[in-house]
DNA sequence: CTAAGTGCAAAAGGTTTGCAGCCCA
DNA sequence: TGGGCTGCAAACCTTTTGCACTTAG
């Protein structure tokens, strides 16, 4: 969090209450959340949650991480993972990018940059009910 | 194409004109195609396109894509298997699963049933420019 | 014939934009 | 002190809903 700090000074962004407080609330989060989530638990407009989490975004600070049966969610970003989603509750953890990940090949493509992985199943808590 | 007619008699629903349009335009599109595009190409209303494409995608007709910066796409389903978005323009290509993709194991979740995966790279049309 | 499907209009979200006032650097 | 930041209002775009009319079976 304070490298999210520390990367917005550098770039001459200002540091605000508001963006304080959502990082903080990111930070404290268990789950990834929504934008009214956020700005609900920072007491700010939703419009500014919204042009700040394109701001941090746009910096790498955050993750965005799109299912389709929900809003967006938001994450603080810690480098390249994949996520595991409860179908049931929505809940969504992070996992290891395992290390040996083929790269496809497909003729129309000239290179291949990146990927994202998402796996989806039942969570414990979910499962017992 | 035939195959997804047989299911909705099947099943008890009509086939209409709008319906086998709609079929016939996800059969010869190249590329997945958004909502708008479905409507314009067969001429028409959006939200009858909408309706259908709920109902072919429960009915398992139809895959959605959804990429972050753009609407979602819809395309005729064939199986499980991956894609390759070009961040330029946008292309996609639909690749096999690679047999030998490990699922993950996490304390949190009791049950792991499926996956999704998508690599980002640059076209060969693209690359050219 | 009649229940399902369509189109139009309008409502209901979610997101973006414009602008006046505020405040961090 | 000034330009970036915030909040409010309103525009915008996508998706859903209601209802009367049409039509496949």
């Amino acid at each position: 969090m304070n490298a999210a700090i520390a990367t917005l000074k550098e770039k001459g962004y200002r540091i605000t209450p508001a963006r304080k407080a959502l990082l903080r609330t990111l930070y404290e989060a268990s789950s990834p959340l929504t934008i009214p989530e956020l700005a609900a638990r920072t007491a700010s407009n939703e419009v500014s949650v919204y042009r700040n989490i394109e701001l941090f975004t746009v910096e790498n600070i955050v993750e965005s991480i799109n299912t389709s049966d929900s809003l967006p969610r938001y994450a603080l970003g810690h480098g390249h993972h994949h996520h595991i989603v409860c179908t049931h509750c929505r809940l969504i953890v992070h996992i290891p990018c395992s290390t040996e990940l083929p790269t496809p090949t497909h003729e129309a493509f000239s290179r291949i940059n990146s990927h994202e992985m998402t796996h989806y199943g039942v969570c414990s808590k979910c499962a017992c009910k």
